[in-house]
RNA sequence: GGUUCCUUGGCCGAGUGGUUAGGCACCGGUCUGCAAAACCGUUUACAGCAGUUCGAUUCUGCUAGGAACCUCCA
């Protein structure tokens, strides 16, 4: 049974909300996913970090969770003008490519990233481009229940008159009615009655190569569109928890709310949430200020800002070394540090596996896994989850140095630990579990080869014939091996 | 201009009305033939001013600086 007292922060009462779902022992969550147009940058890594440690939280606490994410693959209007023109036509046009291809193409790199990020695959995965007879139902039902209007083949919402029945704005804190009176004369000629109106499904101009007949015109549907048509598709008219990047509050989900409440009279989601910007230089990384570097560009290091490369699980853990509300700035520095707070983890993480227990314990790790899980209740606390795992390193490296004592069941609360919250639920992938998985077998023998000759130079070392055993350590050093005296022996590493 | 929010030690980043975040860096130490690495320990803080309070980094107000959104944007 589910008895956790997970608090969300809800943006649309800006306090923690104990969470409850709408249907005991199942959770709906709903997540905008990119548009692929473009290869993912940093900023796309972390709505989907940040969800992904929701979703493996919840799954975790033993609910059933259904999790949504989009692909944006039409809609979104390069300008709001008569243009027209969606950002997936345009790219195809100046590549010479099918709109679809290079969707495609976009969409295989970006489930590379997350693949390599360690992002879980969302329960399902809808594309825009697939929904459209449902967004052309959606359009008509909000059309009857008399928030829309048709003008010159498109359909367009009625900001004016939902917000005299009901808050636009409540979700961003925004009071409308200043904005609809003071910008009202300059735009009769439009299409549009109101500037503040949006659309819900737009004309194609002769040239736009996406379109989809509809009962209005031959066309395509409104970007804000799809999200509420999906998500009632698959999560239903009312579900548990919506969420996306902050600069999606406006006026994104905003219209979404106003589409749903038009749609069934009634607002859809019970808990929004919202992840933070990653800066840079204290600017927000995106498409707009083109200050952004792609997940690729990381992986690696093939970009000028880049002192080196920073592996996927660096970058996962940087992210999750930031509380998911606050602004989090990108520095080669701040990637370093994370690098090796990260090593230092994992190495933590294996000496666990070879700790030998005593028959008494000096150490108390019983608190650690409390602590943990209040951390995560409060609003995912990661980085206070990452202190506490810290904190078991500690010991774990006082145990290894015999300057503290673990028992049996010490051991085995702390593998516990580190099991259930750096493996399953910050989702790091250590590169021990990456070894057994790939192609380790067949590099056995080489380094069996770099073992012997380790063990050539440890007999050298034992008979003071430092010559030998310095030129045998300077040798590998040469080739790219990393070699560390120990304690009681010695450990290699490939040089990075 | 409107809305929302932020300002923590050398850097990144948690948190709290009175008691240790954590990581990186620095410094000291342990280990070591040397080196590297590793480990242990320790130091530096809450933008400024005023108020509430026995007591504020934490609450309130003002000032300064910054950000996001108001147009596509994770």
């Amino acid at each position: 049974m589910i008895d956790n007292q997970l608090l969300i922060y809800n943006t649309l009462t800006r306090r923690k909300e104990l969470f409850k779902p709408i249907h005991e022992g199942r959770v709906g969550m709903y997540v905008c996913g990119p548009t692929v147009y473009g290869d993912g940058h940093l900023g796309h890594a972390r709505p989907a970090i940040t969800f992904d440690i929701l979703f493996r939280y919840l799954t975790h606490l033993g609910y059933k969770v259904r999790y949504v994410r989009n692909i944006t693959d039409v809609g979104h209007l390069e300008h709001d003008a008569d243009s027209g023109e969606d950002k997936i036509a345009k790219k195809a046009r100046l590549e010479q490519l099918e709109p679809m291809e290079v969707v495609q193409y976009y969409l295989n790199r970006y489930h590379k990233a997350m693949e390599q990020l360690n992002v879980l695959p969302p329960s399902i995965e809808p594309h825009a481009s697939g929904h459209i007879i449902e967004q052309i139902e959606y359009v008509q039902k909000i059309l009857e229940s008399g928030y829309a209007y048709v003008s010159e083949g498109s359909v367009y919402f009625d900001v004016p008159k939902y917000n005299k029945d009901h808050h636009y704005g409540k979700l961003s804190g925004r009071n409308i009615d200043e904005l609809l009176s003071t910008t009202r004369e300059l735009d009769g000629q439009q299409e549009k009655h109101n500037p503040a109106d949006f659309a819900l499904w737009k004309k194609a101009a002769p040239e736009h190569i996406m379109r989809w007949p509809s009962p209005w015109s031959d066309g395509f549907p409104g970007w804000h569109l799809e999200c509420s048509t999906m998500g009632q598709k698959y999560l239903g008219e009312t579900f548990d928890i919506h969420g996306g990047g902050m600069d999606l509050m406006f006026p994104h989900h905003e219209c979404e709310i106003a589409q749903s409440v038009a749609h069934n009279g009634k607002e859809t989601v019970h808990y929004w949430m919202h992840n933070n910007m990653i800066t840079i230089d204290g600017q927000k990384m995106g498409k707009s200020l083109n200050n952004f570097i792609t997940l690729d560009q990381f992986f690696t290091g093939n970009h000028p800002a880049l002192e080196q490369p920073y592996s996927p699980m660096t970058i996962r853990f940087f992210i999750l070394q930031a509380q998911y509300r606050s602004t989090l700035d990108f520095s080669n520095a701040a990637l370093q540090a994370s690098e090796k707070a990260l090593s230092r983890m994992l190495e933590g993480y294996r000496r666990l596996q070879e700790l030998s227990p005593s028959d008494e314990s000096t150490i108390d790790v019983k608190d650690l896994r409390h602590k943990c899980y209040e951390a995560m209740d409060d609003d995912l606390n990661t980085p206070i989850v990452i202190a506490n795992l810290f904190e078991a390193c500690r010991l774990i490296n006082q145990v290894k140095d015999g300057k503290a004592k673990a028992s049996a069941d010490d051991i085995k609360e702390l593998k516990e630990l580190f099991d259930t919250f750096l493996i399953d639920i910050l989702g790091i992938r250590t590169a021990m579990l990456e070894g057994q998985s790939s192609d380790s077998g067949s590099l056995k023998p080489f380094e069996d080869a770099v073992d012997l000759l380790l063990d050539m130079r440890a007999k050298a070392k034992a008979s003071k014939d430092w010559t030998t055993s310095d030129f045998i350590r300077d040798k590998l050093a040469e080739i790219g091996f990393d070699v560390k005296d120990t304690k009681d022996g010695f450990e290699w590493s490939l040089k990075k």
